[in-house]
DNA sequence: TCCCTCTGAGAAAACCTTTTCCCAAATCGC
DNA sequence: GCGATTTGGGAAAAGGTTTTCTCAGAGGGA
């Protein structure tokens, strides 16, 4: 029904609707716009027209006159990465009930392209820019300080003064160990990545509060690659010498999933059981790595897209004029309990 | 140098320019585009004056005018998919050096959001639009047959009489079978999706069509899940219950690189080599699985980068008025020998 | 001197919508 | 019946740029 759906070759303006339906253009935008006093009758029968013949508003034209266009810039560095997605699908998803499209842009890590995108959204009249990328410890390559757009960082270094959300690794990393000591694991390891990465660092101070929290014994977490290869290697030195297996962990917190996954087919070569030898929890919640662990893996979810959706949010309140706070919230993660941690002593 | 980049409020307009260089808007809009005639002196006085000020165009006022707004939309099903990650940055990549940017839709199946993105990109007049997905036999949930835009497909089952872009699934396939044949494997299996995916059917054919040409024994292809599990039970069922292994496979091409990996774990547990005993090789070449099987999983990569660079130059093509013929375009595969598979005879 | 052609630059329309101001007619109070 | 208010709707400006048209003055040829 409606819409003649003639495939009109030239969109229908407003000025075509008012022509239709006898009245002046300024007239006929009132009356689609709920502005201005006319009879109801008047009101209706432009409408009426309107929709008859499918016109729909030239969003150029309302941003030229609005000076806000609708569209925000989503700034990353992380193409490939499945950190950066989940993200941009909760921005888009905070976004779109509010009729804002967002353009993507990939910057790599080159300056020149990042420079080149900037300033092909400024030109275009971005209402507001979102920077993210694959590490809460680096910055985007290019410098978006004094923009005179507002601009939110997500999952990424911010500027000083700014406004940022990322996870909150201390957290999550707490909230693995605290459910080993729930299950009343003893000796609990932490096999993590390489100490470059901010995120290492925080995740194994929480590790070692936590434990000491509970009075159990704190080893030191054993730094590596974010990788499966490494995850294997660090069983050989947890597990390795031990005739028996008299002081070996009975839990084994993981940096990533990757990292579980190695840690969890090298107790399997070694005959030990996961999760009834030793427990395994991943980080990141990579869902594809840890269901396809035998057994599937715990792991520790980072929240990102809920993380896109705050940053959303927070930018079109910005946006709408409305002042924040500056300074980097951190947002709680939450752990997925699958089977390779274990279950309660008495479940 | 230059740009005395205060934080400039508001953007500088053209008229300010002009004001500044002491000349109408006409003229100095005709100084900056290079058009109209005017003393050199004047056209350089004009061109300093808008650098002095930082003026850049504003690109709403030249899209309202020039009815081509230089975005173009990218709607996708694919959220988390590493199918529509590395089309997106062929795709983005192509237009940058046109100055176009693109919006990202993601849409899930929801034909409700698909509608509605649409129609935020076309209110906000993109140039054209690129279709995509997670699967090249299904459609998006929204129809884009008659948008008075030009469409391309890219990865996804066009509309009839439109232009797509796709992998060449069976010359991938090919690729794979024929360079088991030349390192002289004889009994090449195939393990691979569900009957749903008509890949699975074009790649099987492929795999049928090739050993036919090279006179080697034909077994029927395994299908199954796209799992890990799944390649697990394959290599079950190929290799089970045989005494020695007389006539069990010496190769085995999967239908993606979680079967593989699952196939190389199995036969690392029944203690059969690889690739020296039985060689393996994945499709989709995706990268952080690949690199993590042991050995090192030998792939065919679907060149998505390259198809998105085409989808996107054929895009601008389109938009640019060429007319194009409509069509499928395969894109060919190729085969990412790393260890998995085996090393030729002779080497 | 007269007519013609360049040259250099400005005025104004166009793109499409929104909003402010304005005005004529109708209604109301008394 | 007269002034005051309300009702219904239009004219025009604004947003920033591009492009077409116009035009004054300068120079050239005869």
């Amino acid at each position: 029904m409606s819409s003649d759906a003639s495939p009109a070759q030239t969109p229908v303006t407003l000025r075509e609707v008012a022509a239709a339906a006898g009245v002046s253009v300024a007239t006929a935008s009132k009356a689609l716009n709920g502005q201005g006093r006319m009879k109801a009758q008047t009101r209706e029968r432009i409408r009426e027209t309107a929709q008859r013949l499918g016109f729909r508003p030239n969003s150029l034209a309302q941003s030229l006159l609005r000076r806000r266009s609708f569209t925000v810039g989503l700034l990353t560095n992380d193409t490939y990465g499945r950190f950066s997605l989940p993200l941009m699908s909760g921005v888009s998803d905070a976004l779109v009930d509010a009729g804002v499209s967002v353009f993507l842009c990939n910057v790599e890590d080159d300056t020149r392209l990042a420079q080149l995108h900037v300033e092909a959204m400024l030109d275009k009249r971005v209402d507001g820019i979102i920077a993210t990328g694959k590490r809460i410890d680096r910055h985007l390559p290019v410098d978006l300080a004094n923009l005179r757009i507002p601009v939110i960082y997500a999952f990424t270094q911010p500027d000083p003064g700014a406004i940022a959300f990322v996870s909150d690794d201390a957290g999550g990393a707490r909230l693995a160990v605290e459910h080993f000591c729930r299950l009343g694991k003893k000796r609990i390891a932490h096999v993590t990545g390489p100490a470059s990465f901010a995120v290492v660092h925080a995740r194994a101070e929480a590790y070692r509060d936590v434990l000491t929290e509970h009075g159990l014994p704190v080893s030191e977490p054993l730094l590596g690659a974010w990788s499966e290869a490494w995850g294997h290697d660090a069983v050989a030195k947890l597990f390795g010498d031990k005739a028996g297996r008299e002081g070996a962990p009975d839990a084994v917190f993981c940096g990533n999933d990757q990292i579980a996954r190695g840690v969890i087919d090298a107790l399997r070569e070694r005959g030990i059981g996961v999760p009834d030898d030793v427990g395994v929890i991943g980080f990141d919640n990579w869902q594809i790595v840890a269901e396809a662990t035998r057994p599937p893996l715990s792991s520790v979810d980072m929240n990102l897209a809920a993380l896109g959706r705050e940053a959303g949010l927070a930018l079109l309140s910005l946006v709408g004029g409305k002042p924040a706070e500056p300074g980097i919230r951190k947002l709680p993660c939450r752990l997925v309990v699958r089977q390779s941690c274990g279950r309660p002593p008495g479940g």
